[in-house]
DNA sequence: AAATAATTACGTAGTACTACGTATTCCATC
DNA sequence: GATGGAATACGTAGTACTACGTAATTATTT
């Protein structure tokens, strides 16, 4: 029985680059396409696929929670996360949300095989560049970014941070002294690993405290 | 005779997914594909297709640069510059070298014929969304804030600013002086109309400076 | 050749952030 | 009821950024 593929993208054209690279597969059947993620839960609902190539940033929604509603209601689907982000944090976050593969959209065809592949025998892939970089951090301990674990308050300051408010504007807006802002803001910098304001912002971003 | 067509793009994703559009349209041919500006101007040489396809953000060219030299060596291939960036000011530098169309890459197959239609017929072809927003843009005489341009000095300053690199560090980089990095830096700042560091970082994400 | 835009640079002041250390209160968990 | 993390706050200094204004030199475009 050949394996079931879907894909979901917000690009007719990224749909029909995977399209064309499949046929060429075979024991691979397209099962369907969504150009959207309301598409695909409908889609979802009348059949699943084996694995399901999965666009994390398609303007309706986001792939994290896409992800993990889709692996919680239909757990026999395999999920390969699909960007053009080569960020070892979005790697990690897709993975722990249920995905078992992530794929760059620069993949070539081959690549793609190998990767479909991996993940029909249940195992998962990574991208093997990232792969690399998820290896060297680990090693040398930098960056680990998701790992450290900001408090609630530090988390609600870092945000504001990133949305430009001042130390002082920070202060104000949670009733509290401009010097325990700065200590939070210390206190984050530390932990962070970072030297400054831009740091911050940066990791605000990669944390996706703002959009 | 059929339209001899041809496309450029690093991505092999995208270039099968023109390729799959191209098949549903009779009377085209697709001559051939390029996945890097050499490899373009190397197939160039034996053969030269009615339309040229091209991504305008490869990374071994700039497309402004690759447009023009193709424009001027075979001034009978017309070319469709393809890319993301919904940006007027692209589109009228595009233009202004050498282009003949402007096409995102998110066009359905039925705008894409549309595009190659009104190529093959000695017109220019604008994506309609982009049209109305250089329509909107002469008469208001005013940019959206998204479509702030900065010069190329300001781009490097931004991107960074945004990496962690100190006004000092900087102008050391760059062998300008403190005080020029501040004046850039507070241009940048009123350009982006942003308060702070924050919100040149912010910016510069938006802006995909920085990954 | 002229006009325009980009890049460079300085003066002066004020504001904001960074970096240490220290320390109290609150609250959950053992 | 003891331990420890979280949140709060201050002292002191130094560094970095923001905000005006002005202006010369170099590229680019017309």
């Amino acid at each position: 029985m050949p394996l079931k593929i879907a894909i979901a993208d917000d690009h007719e054209l990224i749909i029909r680059g995977f399209e064309s690279m499949l046929q060429t597969f075979t024991d691979c059947e397209l099962l369907f396409t969504a150009i959207n993620g309301e598409t695909l839960l409908r889609k979802l609902q009348q059949q699943q696929p084996d694995i399901l190539l999965l666009d994390i940033q398609m303007p309706d929604h986001n792939g994290i929670d896409l992800c993990k509603s889709i692996t919680s209601t239909y757990p026999a689907v395999r999920i390969m996360a699909l960007t053009n982000l080569e960020e070892t944090h979005y790697v990690k976050k897709m993975l722990r949300n249920g995905a078992s593969g992530y794929l760059l959209k620069s993949a070539d065809p081959t690549t793609l095989l190998k990767a479909i592949d991996t993940l029909s025998k249940g195992e998962q892939f990574i991208d093997e560049r990232l792969q690399k970089m998820l290896l060297a951090e680990s090693i040398t301990g930098k960056r680990k970014s998701t790992q450290v674990l900001l408090t609630r308050r530090e988390t609600e300051i870092l945000r504001l941070i990133a949305e430009e408010y001042t130390n002082q504007e920070i202060a104000d807006k949670l009733f509290i002294s401009l010097r325990t802002v700065e200590t939070h803001r210390l206190n984050i910098s530390q932990k962070l690993d970072v030297k400054n304001t831009a740091g911050l912002v940066r990791e605000a971003y990669l944390r996706n405290l703002v959009s």
